[in-house]
DNA sequence: CCGGTTTAGTTGAACAGTCAACCTAGCTTT
DNA sequence: AAAGCTAGGTTGACTGTTCAACTAAACCGG
């Protein structure tokens, strides 16, 4: 029935919570990466290395771990490569599956999260969970949750 | 005080939250990225053009669209620059400062947005607005507000 | 078991972003 | 009015990301 051409705009209101969120949500990037960047990592890296260090054996192939941080194939080859110049994460090929790869993080990247992670996970409580109230916060978990739900027509995280 | 012995990790809870809240916010990204694809800008430069297009005279000053876009100044330059070869933005230096320059929305930029508007608002509304439900859209424009009231140590926007 | 297709991952070039150095122009101060 | 400071922007080199092309292994039908 939209025989009007979407020329629909939002309201005030609605206009200022989604400029709030865009700022917001900038905002906790760049807080949270300033954070990371005395351990000389950034939030993309450490994702990569928690994802690794909460898998079995720390070991995950790679298309695995691309689909949990969100991020391209492409991306996630160059951004493992860099890691692995730097001894923080290791690559095998996979035994049963001879096209895969797994990473696996190494010891000295396990140290380096050991030693980022309790100052990463201040900064959140910071700047995330305890700024915002209790019951926004509930708010927040469904709000974004239904974000994820909607079917987005090319809903590729993944664009290939 | 840090006399914190071992570091506080967040609940279950809070975690699941804050990892909603990381991948929703990418989902975000990537959806509104695609749209505008279409009309070859990305998020940035549509912002860019917005902000001047609300502006007096659509011109605005780089530095304060450099704010409102929370953009590095740097940043701002080679895409601007950028804008500029494609014609849809124009520069001219400042007449009362002359260290200033202002950025001037063109009749072609202008056409661009009218075209590319009506789309990107719709987009906005399907994954961000019309997915959440009322209660929780109000909780999240003061939980993002909440979220810049953080005094955030080096809180630089514009990191010089 | 041979050709075609899909899946996993990599590569390199083009492009965008960051960082520090830099150039002017205005503003003080003396 | 000259010296020094600060503010507004730009530049270029370096780093990171994207995009399309590519290799190689697995799968699938006949």
């Amino acid at each position: 029935m939209s025989n009007r051409v979407s020329a629909r705009w939002l309201s005030p209101e609605q206009q200022r919570v989604w400029r709030t969120y865009l700022l917001g949500s900038a905002r906790i990037n760049d807080y949270l990466d300033a954070d990371l960047r005395i351990h000389g990592l950034d939030l993309g890296e450490y994702e990569i290395l928690v994802c690794l260090e909460e898998a079995e054996n720390r070991q995950l192939r790679m298309s695995e771990l691309a689909e949990l941080v969100h991020q391209s194939r492409s991306r996630l080859t160059h951004t493992v490569s860099r890691l692995e110049k730097r001894q923080l994460v290791a690559r095998t090929t996979c035994p049963n599956d001879r096209r895969g790869v797994r990473a696996e993080l190494t010891t000295d990247g396990f140290e380096l999260l050991r030693r980022a992670a309790p100052d990463h996970v201040e900064a959140v409580r910071r700047i995330f969970v305890e700024a915002v109230q209790p019951g926004d916060y509930d708010a927040l978990g469904r709000a974004f949750g239904a974000v994820l739900d909607v079917d987005s027509p090319g809903s590729a995280n993944n664009p290939s």
